[in-house]
DNA sequence: CGCATAATTGACGGTTTTCAAGCACTGTGG
DNA sequence: CCACAGTGCTTGAAAACCGTCAATTATGCG
């Protein structure tokens, strides 16, 4: 790993490595961080319920958090492996919303509609951590601050769709890519995962599908990305050689 | 108008038009409205300092609200006329995140991280509300309704996004425009304004630069349009001739 | 009335999609 | 252990779509 890190006292696990050797996040890198710390002092001062925390449940490859439409419930953050948000439409392909990393939470935008606007698939084995909402009590002072980390954390995915929308709409397919492996490397890394050796767990078209391009043109991009020397690529393992080629690629 | 209302105790205006003849949105029509009767709660109950709730401030065409990075202070409802918001770029051109109508909130995203994530500005002479969040007390059980309306306004807006994202990157630029005009269309007439004849605030580039399109295909896609019969062009003015045939091209 | 800005319209070129074929890897069952 | 099928990935060729550049017209404002 880029940054060891001694295990917290929440964390089952040393060192980032699982049983799995799959990587997986440490509690003080985690999006759900606060909020736990929250309910843990909520937890000593007015006794919020058992099984409202639910640690490190297992879930499989291709298996979903939740389907689009759902009543919602709780949100997620991912301890290992990753996910995918989508939009399933019965006519055509589903539109892929997001990738979910460890350290990340997932759910958070059904808890305003009271139902979830998207499926949750995991893309490899994983496990999350589970904060079941709806069983938290109805009122008490504690969800006030609760209610003031999810205002932030909805705060901060709006931005972060702007600008989103902004790279996809106003770049070339080269753009895009480069853009979204530098952000993908910089959210590992931010959570103390390596950021510059990293495997890709959704498939090309996933990737195409995201960020509004063919399957076929993430294929070819990488290629010429290789080509260039700017990553070096083996099926769905990607070595970052060149961060500063590849932010002069993704256009700024 | 389509539907004309009665105004409510809290409008100023009547039969949804003011001194200017600018079709003006009713209270009851207001994004702001929940958040609003919290507050005349909150007034009566616990006592909420003056100056809090501005209401009808006049904005004159081309003037900012904020800029990009001012620190947050209130959330904004239009009452009057249109506001573009914008993220500056400095070497190329602006990127417009979204236009606001009567009815509608403008600053909730600025919220969560202190400071306006873009830069808000009028596209004609407008009137908004004003809500100065800075100016409410720190604590007290009143901010609980008020902090759940604004989740729940953050995860409208988390899913509106998705959707456009979806809509940006998986669509043709005609199923793109015709997409935004009924949106326009249905966003005006829920909120009680006529739906299917309007005038276009902003400019043609203003539009593409939106839909992630040069402002010639607009122009040349609302000439298509035209020739079809599906809508009507004066200027910057739409009579929406054919809402079926809109839907049609817009691809769903 | 004249200038500045915005909108229209045409021609051309580049980027990306689509269609199609072949290849590599995985996991399964004999 | 190997053959096989299935899936995902790569690569090629042609066409569609949209952007850019440029010229012209229309509109608003002083």
């Amino acid at each position: 790993m880029d940054t060891p890190r001694i295990a917290g006292h929440r964390s089952a696990c040393s060192a980032g490595l699982c049983s799995g050797g799959q990587p997986e996040v440490e509690c003080e890198d985690c999006g759900l961080d606060p909020i736990c710390l929250v309910l843990d002092y909520a937890d000593e001062e007015s006794g919020v319920p058992e099984g409202v925390l639910i640690r490190r449940r297992p879930v499989e490859r291709g298996e979903a958090l939740f389907h689009q439409g759902d009543p919602f419930h709780s949100i997620y953050a991912v301890k290992s492996g990753a996910f995918k948000t989508l939009i399933p439409h019965a006519d055509q392909a589903d539109q892929v919303i997001g990738f979910h990393f460890p350290g990340e939470l997932i759910g958070t935008e059904g808890m305003a509609v009271a139902a979830y606007p998207c499926t949750a698939r995991a893309l490899a084995n994983s496990s999350v951590c589970e904060l079941r909402l709806d069983r938290l009590p109805d009122s008490g002072r504690p969800l006030e601050a609760l209610q003031r980390s999810i205002i932030e954390l909805l705060g901060r995915e709006v931005t972060f769709s702007h600008e989103l929308i902004g790279s996809l709409v106003h770049q070339t397919a080269q753009q895009r890519l480069a853009g979204f492996l530098l952000s993908l490397s910089e959210r590992l890394q931010r959570r103390g995962l390596p950021g510059r050796d990293f495997t890709l767990s959704m498939s090309r078209s996933d990737i195409g599908n995201y960020l509004g391009l063919a399957g076929e043109t993430i294929s070819r991009l990488l290629t010429r990305f290789q080509q260039q020397g700017l990553i070096r690529i083996q099926r769905r393992r990607i070595v970052i050689l060149d961060p500063a080629g590849m932010a002069a690629a993704s256009g700024s």
